[in-house]
DNA sequence: GCATATTAATTGATATATCAAATATATTAG
DNA sequence: CTAATATATTTGATATATCAATTAATATGC
């Protein structure tokens, strides 16, 4: 049986996409702010959002397993963009605050996220990206249906 | 500046349903050949169809960039998939063959992938996926050129 | 109330991604 | 030919992904 090469299946057309996405949007902040990556902004502003949520929700809003967001967590309290503390209600979870230095990066972020994701869709009608949205839930429910 | 949730986004949409297709072909290779992964599984294919690729070629067709390609070789040859040699016609380059442990993968990979891919796409028509290629192209190329 | 189950987070192992710098070899311009 | 340039691969640093096992705390069934 011959396999098509990758190149030709939509696989390596979604893949090489959100790659191509990833790696231009990260660019574009770390012009702006050196030390972050797109994941820990994206983090950073959910936090500000829903400053209440545990580690699992924030991971499961921003499409990470647990322990990826375990990782995550712990690089940006040493890069010092939030504090961890114990939360005393459920001594299981801990409690996310968001540090001074946080709070300047997202005063900056916003702008840069939104910029990136118009430039990305220019060209690009409502229409087409909400059939983009079926097509693509479809795949990922017959993945998740096996 | 208010960012929508990532829930909402297109980019979203794209991420995990990529994700959601490693994993799932993911699993089913595992199921057959434990120790294999997917990207290894595409760079075996691929080493078998063009014998004479580089290193840089292939991680072209994959999709990969030259650091981590080095690093996939690395661990299959540890598993025992392929063989590295001197090239003697570029120094720089190496001869990659594929050993007989890879060789009875190979009998078993095209079948998993092509029941992989045709049963996440399952319900979806011929337009619709060339409409799915044609947006996320517009998208990457938006990324591209800036 | 205690045994059992559930939940939140962590950890270890392994694989991959990305950037930048380094190494080794090959090619080319003058 | 030789200096400069280009190419193939590697390496180091850092970030992330995934699975499975573990720990600690809370909730629940009986």
């Amino acid at each position: 049986m011959k396999i098509p090469p990758p190149s030709e299946t939509v696989f390596h057309a979604i893949e090489s996409t959100i790659k191509e996405y990833r790696r231009f949007a990260q660019q574009n902040i770390a012009e702006v702010i050196p030390e972050m990556t797109i994941d820990q902004g994206l983090v950073l502003l959910f936090l500000n959002d829903y400053p209440e949520m545990t580690q699992r929700e924030i991971a499961e809003l921003v499409f990470k397993d647990n322990a990826s967001m375990t990782r995550m967590i712990h690089t940006m309290v040493k890069k010092n963009f939030i504090r961890r503390s114990l939360n005393d209600e459920d001594r299981r979870r801990f409690k996310l605050e968001i540090t001074e230095k946080g709070r300047e990066v997202l005063e900056m972020l916003p702008a840069i996220i939104h910029e990136n994701r118009k430039s990305s869709l220019k060209g690009i009608s409502k229409n087409e990206l909400a059939q983009l949205q079926v097509t693509l839930d479809k795949i990922r429910l017959n993945c998740l249906n096996n």
